[in-house]
DNA sequence: TTAACTAATCGCAATATTACGATAATTTAA
DNA sequence: TTAAATTATCGTAATATTGCGATTAGTTAA
């Protein structure tokens, strides 16, 4: 089919899994760790710095505004792209307490 | 296209991006938890906690795999699944790295 | 051996994702 | 106003993912 049953599952679990996803590729990956470690964070200096054309780079930056890890302000005819403070530790708490979750081999 | 452009990419990038994917949907997110909670790892009480068929339910097994993060012991007529620690505590370290790199508002 | 059980794999259909070029929308500069 | 620059969106093609039933492969019990 092709379409996940999320109505299935409990909301933390989808919250996670599209939080996950949206930084399930390697495009994000590195936008990402570029909005880190950069103090300016336009639009076309992303671009740039992807080996993307500007559409697709576009698009995964839609992504990951879509589960609120960036946002983005216009300013002029640019947009400055950022990380969400209050969204990132959101998320980070919230990866964390999965990891954190297991404690030592059951069995095997 | 649908093709990610893998070689465009550093390695942690492409690393990173393979686990986060992997745990990008709600079946696999709920396997991982019920493996941390339960002792048991059979792969048919695995089938009978979530809302999928068992055929849907080996394949997302096996995108968990793929990555490392569980491992699969044949028992008998019967897999036992679990956490592999060592994989689980380097995604650990992995993730934690990249939401530890974000320390503060840098603009917007 | 046969039968029953468990789990992986195959084949298929529906939908999603990735990527790009082209276009549109917006803003600034001339 | 016009032209240039920036970014979002549209349309399209190729590939990937999700899900299921059916089948296969393997093990155990009778």
């Amino acid at each position: 089919m092709g379409l996940t049953k999320t109505e299935e599952f409990t909301k933390t679990q989808n919250d996670l899994a599209s939080l996950t996803k949206a930084l399930g590729h390697p495009a994000r990956i590195a936008i990402i760790q570029f909005l880190v470690k950069t103090k300016s964070c336009v639009c076309g200096d992303i671009v740039d710095e992807l080996p993307l054309s500007q559409s697709t780079v576009s698009q995964h930056l839609k992504e990951l505004k879509r589960v609120g890890l960036i946002k983005g302000d216009i300013d002029g005819p640019t947009t400055c792209y950022c990380i969400d403070e209050k969204v990132w530790n959101k998320a980070k708490k919230a990866v964390g307490e999965l990891f954190d979750s297991y404690k030592e081999p059951n069995c095997c």
